[in-house]
RNA sequence: GCCGAUGUAGCUCAGGGGUAGAGCGUUUCCUUGGUAAGGAAGAGGUCAUGGGUUCAAUUCCCAUCAUUGGCUCCA
């Protein structure tokens, strides 16, 4: 007999050789139905695998990532199984789960390709293959047994990933016709897959190494139940109808033009409206916190960049030099604000008692992403930075550190996002000669982060050796209305900088020193963060932010005069109201100032006219009833004054 | 940059070797209305661009550009 320890900590005993299955069976007859994969002593192991000693044990259902991992990576070897039996010259490299379901890296062998069009095919193949069943089978074999089957198969890509394979034993899974390399774990049997969606084909280098050979990925997704497919459809349909290029063209945000360029956004008057009202948002906090507004030309002489190192390390790949016709001077298009800005620092010296000095700039930077990699606003070629420079003392880094998350928070929660986290980057401890700066500054600036999160409440992820050379940082991720992920803010410590451009203060003990500089963007990129941003609402904007705030609908040109006496009265009151003048009846104009998400709606026609009132309507709420312009005006403000509490 | 897909009216898309269609939008007219689409008529396209095959190309082929799903990269 052995004991098992459940994770409330309670002890049963079981006959040594239970499996997962048996002991899901044990608690309830319909969890053996349910639980996907066990974890035995932190490790996660196939629920057919036989436990023989005493251990501690985790049963792991579909709402668990462990769960789902042992579902879609037996998805991904039944995928595989129905891509050998179609196409038997078909390689495997490799096939994992991922956050949203599986792919599997395949070499379809000479002269074959792979098109959206045979996805159906395979997905019918999958599905066949579930229904019959089979069971799956782990076996360890050593690496010369492995080696040889896999050989004898031609299946070079598993014979490179075994080689690189330290272990004396190898696990092999084996489901019907089909056995891989793998370390599982998996399903018991094929049968708990209902629903298959084939959703993608894409080339995928084989190791991620762009030299070696492309293989094709074929990405999936699986449920055990045909009706969660469906809800992961709609969901897929929601993120679509959620998509910023779609609503940056339908709200008139944004657009681009194939004759100025490809990722080079042109704001139209509404999205500027927009952007210009989060930057003035930002600037008066950033004012409150005690920053100083700078602004500096958008090209710089290279040597500024050879100065800072950048030149040495993306010169290549950036958009060439400009040279001045007469005198041959060579200028780069700036990819950075933080060089300007190093000479602002310059500009006089310094003493101890000027620090921490903020510098602020909505700074607009060009850099060249490679054509492949555009995407709406969220990857684009020209983007302004809501950049800012603290120059500090070591010792002060905390306390700035703190301020900036502060600020950053209260963004966050201004901007309704409730989910949020962030990472820790330090360095890695193993390769210290590749960081700038000393093993004492870096120990300050990497306890000075740690502490802050920590005062701060932060919930946050440490990752070793994720720092930049030239300083430890701590990025924010968000998460929006629809789950996904996103990453916006950065705060990152720079002792590289100041060294370049000699930067100093004069301390209390009148010797020079050398300050800290952090780099801080809450927003990340103005584009980027409206991108998101517009995802997050769906394009419902708080009120505060919004370029209308409300449209006047008269009912019929009768009452054209009325609501462009109330279009003014409004306006005069710092509401952004606009009106529909359109010879069409009031429920098109409803319905087009509903589509155009426009909060509220103010009908007027006779009776308002009569009283002096307007009848009010919130958008996706309806009808408010009938009041005095100065209610609505105080509804405005009070709710303004709500969300930017 | 690499692999796959796509490119037809402002938008969403259908079509197809014999030089083009729908819905929405837009314009004009009719209608003057009460909380999510009133009616009619009209305008609008070198079918992304450049080559090739063909009697004939928007359609087939090639290249380029752009968009797009991934990969790689990201100060």
């Amino acid at each position: 007999m052995i004991k098992i320890t459940f994770p409330d900590n309670s002890v049963r005993e079981f006959e040594s050789g239970v499996n997962g299955l048996d002991i899901a069976e044990s608690i309830n007859p319909r969890l053996k139905s349910e639980v996907l994969s066990i974890g035995v002593n932190g490790e996660i192991w196939d629920l057919t695998r036989a436990i023989e000693t005493d251990a501690t044990i985790q049963l792991y259902k579909w709402d668990d990532k462990e769960g789902k991992h042992a579902f879609w990576h037996t998805s991904a070897h039944l995928m595989a199984e129905a891509l050998q039996a179609l196409y038997p010259n078909m390689k495997f490299g490799i096939g994992p789960a991922i956050e949203n379901g599986f792919y599997y890296d395949v070499d379809p062998g000479e002269g074959v390709t792979l098109k959206d069009a045979d996805l159906a095919a395979i997905e019918q193949k999958i599905k066949e293959l579930a229904s019959k069943k089979c069971e799956v089978v782990r076996k360890n074999i050593t690496k010369e047994d492995a080696l040889a089957y896999f050989s004898a198969k031609g299946d070079e890509y598993k014979t490179e990933l075994i080689n690189d394979l330290q272990d004396g034993t190898i696990t092999l899974y084996t489901q019907g016709d089909f056995t891989d390399l793998c370390r599982g774990p998996h399903l018991p049997n094929t049968g708990y897959l209902k629903a298959v969606k084939l959703t993608s084909i894409a080339g995928a280098y084989w190791r991620g190494d762009e030299k070696r050979r492309q293989l094709t990925r074929i990405y999936g997704i699986t449920f055990p139940k045909q009706k969660m497919l469906e809800e992961y459809l709609l969901l897929l349909e929601e993120a679509k109808k959620r998509d910023h290029r779609k609503l940056g063209r339908e709200l008139e945000l944004f657009t681009f033009s194939q004759n100025v360029g490809p990722g080079l956004p042109l704001w139209l008057p509404k999205g500027t409206d927009l952007r210009m009202r989060l930057e003035s948002f930002l600037k008066k906090v950033q004012k409150e916190y005690g920053y100083k507004q700078v602004i500096t030309p958008h090209i710089g002489q290279k040597e500024l960049y050879v100065t800072s190192g950048h030149f040495a390390k993306y010169g290549a790949d950036s958009f060439r030099p400009i040279t001045t016709p007469q005198e041959g001077e060579v200028f780069m298009l700036k990819p950075m604000n933080c060089p300007h800005h190093c000479e602002i620092y310059k500009f006089k010296p310094h003493s101890y008692k000027d620090l921490p000095l903020r510098m602020a700039e909505f700074g607009t930077v060009y850099r060249y992403e490679q054509s492949g990699e555009l995407h709406g606003l969220t990857r684009v070629r020209g983007f302004t930075q809501d950049d800012a420079h603290i120059f500090c003392r070591p010792d002060q880094l905390k306390a700035e550190f703190i301020d900036v998350i502060d600020i950053i928070l209260y963004i966050f929660k201004t901007l309704d996002f409730k989910n949020y986290e962030a990472q820790i980057s330090l360095r890695d401890p193993e390769n210290r000669e590749k960081y700038i700066g000393s093993d004492e500054n870096w120990e300050k600036a990497e306890s000075a982060i740690i502490e802050a999160c920590a005062e701060k409440g932060l919930k946050t992820v440490v990752e070793l050796g994720e720092a930049a050379f030239y300083g430890p940082k701590l990025d924010f991720m968000v998460r929006d209305a629809l789950g996904r992920r996103w990453q916006l803010g950065t705060i990152q410590v720079d002792y590289n900088l100041p060294e370049r451009f000699d930067l100093e203060y004069v301390g209390a003990d009148n010797q020079k020193h050398r300050p800290v500089m952090i780099h801080r963007a809450p927003f990340g990129s103005m584009e980027r963060f409206v991108a998101v941003l517009i995802e997050h609402t769906a394009g419902k904007f708080p009120l505060w932010l919004t370029p209308t705030q409300a449209m006047v609908l008269p009912i019929s040109e009768k009452f054209n005069e009325y609501a462009e006496n109330l279009l003014k009265v409004l306006n005069n009151s710092d509401i952004r109201a606009e009106i529909d003048l359109r010879n069409e009846k009031i429920g098109r104009k409803i319905r087009d100032a509903e589509m155009q998400k426009v909060p509220y709606m103010l009908i007027v026609g006779e009776k308002e006219m009569e009283n002096g009132e307007i009848s009010v309507r919130r958008q996706g709420e309806g009808d408010k009833g009938s009041m005095k312009i100065a209610t609505f005006a105080e509804i405005i403000k009070a709710e303004t004054d709500k969300e930017l509490a």
